[in-house]
DNA sequence: CCGAATGGTTCGCAGTACGAACCAGGCTGT
DNA sequence: ACAGCCTGGTTCGTACTGCGAACCATTCGG
């Protein structure tokens, strides 16, 4: 941990500036797209596959009346889908409507695009080990999948 | 950009999920300390110094009507201050109160803590190798000082 | 000294997030 | 069979967030 010395940046303040550059790209990506940041994390993670609302819940972190909410705004916008699941009657699958998957591919592809360019000082070595020890990061973590990696898709 | 073949995760994917793990640590930090995420990172902001309501929105990218709001919450809370700039009689300065400052130590020192367990699962050399990489990606992208690090309080 | 620019506030609106209370359908033990 | 529990979701009330448009006061430039 300790303080670092050497006038270069440590480890946890890296990180949450990072984060908060992230977000910024995602905010102002989904606005582009007319619709929310939250609304375009719940289609990133429904581009994988359908979920009930208690799964989006722990994906997404939220209690469930957030969940409903956010499905319910998202559903009206045409986004989104609520389906019936014929195995248990009280549950629901969210799936995409036709143009909820094609706002969510144009919208992941933009920000893939935008998010892409931050790390843009780098060379194609330093991206890598960058990509390596951020993503052992996530996996040590058990971060949910908020956000698919490029062959996740479908 | 491209796909990568070799099952590691890609650095878009990598930093949007680590974004979404300090942005979990942020709120959950927040909560036990009995304040929004938004309020905790005005608090940290201005450990460093006052600013300037412009300048507060310059710097956590709100418009100056969501500054004022919050603000104005902050205040409400005895945890913020507005003082009339002598210079300019328009102009304010937002500064911490003793029980601002108090709380925005305990709150900055516990995030750290919590911040800095992410990364756990790397070594030391590690650990300066994704502090360096990230720290060179946010001083490209110009990230306002939303974080001290370890060094810069006070 | 007038007009433009600057620094902030107010207002109305939509969205976000939560917990508590609630409800219906499924599950279990007897 | 059915009473009681658990589970999956919704509703409701509340506080906060974030924005743009309109507005107001002060300062600055010509």
């Amino acid at each position: 941990m300790g303080i670092r010395g050497d006038g270069r940046i440590d480890v946890v303040a890296a990180l949450v500036r990072s984060a908060f550059l992230v977000d910024a790209v995602y905010a102002e990506s989904s606005r582009e797209f007319g619709i929310t940041s939250q609304q375009g994390q719940l289609l990133c993670v429904l581009m994988a596959q359908p979920y009930g609302m208690g799964e989006l819940g722990a994906v997404l972190r939220l209690a469930k009346s957030s969940v409903t909410g956010l499905v319910d705004r998202t559903e009206r916008n045409g986004l989104v889908r609520r389906e019936q699941n014929p195995e248990d009657t009280r549950a629901v699958q969210v799936s995409l409507t036709p143009e909820g998957r094609t706002l969510a591919e144009a919208f992941y592809a933009e920000t893939c695009r935008r998010i892409d360019l931050l790390p843009a000082s780098l060379d194609a070595a330093e991206r890598d080990t960058l990509a390596e020890l951020l993503g052992r990061v996530v996996l040590a973590n058990e971060v949910p999948v908020v956000f698919l990696e490029r062959d996740e898709r479908h």
